[in-house]
DNA sequence: ATATCGATTATCT
DNA sequence: GATAATCGATATG
């Protein structure tokens, strides 16, 4: 059971795909329009293997297949010209993605424990990308928490399954082997990226985290008091009574 | 509430 | 052999 959770988005029933168009363009301009859209994975890859105990009825395990997620952070990597950004040292078989067309996935795994999701950007042959940091579950929360291994108690802990870019990862089952080179521009893709309507409202710009090389460009943008953008939390979310 | 630290591996020097 | 676009657990005020 997953108790109610503070939202400030709505669940459009209609999520059109982000065009190829949208991506080949300045990373720092995709970072900043991808607020707001909504990271799609068309079916989730685990099952609930529900053990329905006597005359009880099975659970709801056949609901809820698709996950989507508002995009609440995101960090622009400006490619070859940019010292935190993999392509930096140029093309290797690890970031050869980031090197393609726009509009693929780019994922790395990293501290030897996560995924980190990126979009590729710019024209082919010019290495900028988008990460992923953090998102705000709209569908598919049941999927999400078990692809994460925890139980949501709260609304609190809603957080917990897509604020911070691995934490993202695992709760769309992103890996590099599953998903590295994915066209992100098809909703007949395993994953994609779309877009409902929803207005993105006010942006805020920082310092990118989690860097040593440049650390003081300012390229990470987050929705202005989402409560999923990542890191410490100044207040808590009161739970109700 | 903040601070520190270990996990664990692909990639690069 | 060192480091990394991180996370969660533990310790401490």
């Amino acid at each position: 059971m997953i108790p109610g959770r503070m939202s400030n988005s709505q669940t459009s029933a209609q999520i059109r795909p982000v065009d190829r168009a949208f991506f080949a363009r300045d990373p720092r301009r995709v970072a900043r329009e991808l607020l707001g859209k909504v990271l799609v994975r068309r079916e989730a890859v685990r099952q609930e293997a529900v053990q329905p105990g006597v005359g009880q009825i099975a659970g709801k395990r056949a609901s809820n297949r698709r996950l989507t997620a508002r995009i609440v952070e995101v960090e622009a990597y400006l490619g070859q010209e940019d010292p935190a950004a993999h392509a930096a040292a140029g093309l290797t078989a690890r970031n050869a993605v980031l090197f393609g067309p726009p509009g693929h996935a780019y994922v790395y795994f990293i501290y030897g424990n996560h995924y980190c999701l990126n979009v590729s950007c710019e024209p082919e042959g010019q290495a900028g990308s988008v990460l992923f940091r953090a998102l705000e579950p709209l569908s598919g929360l049941e999927a999400m928490a078990q692809a994460r291994s925890i139980e949501i108690h709260g609304p609190g802990d809603v957080r917990k399954l897509t604020s911070g870019p691995g934490r993202l990862a695992e709760a769309f089952d992103i890996t590099r082997a599953r998903d590295n080179g994915c066209d992100l521009t098809s909703a007949a893709g395993a994953l994609w990226l779309g877009d409902d309507g929803y207005p993105a409202g006010r942006i805020l710009v920082t310092p990118r985290v989690g860097i040593t090389k440049a650390p003081d460009w300012l390229l990470r943008f987050v929705l202005a008091d989402n409560p999923f953008v990542s890191g410490k939390r100044m207040s808590r979310i009161t739970a109700a009574a």
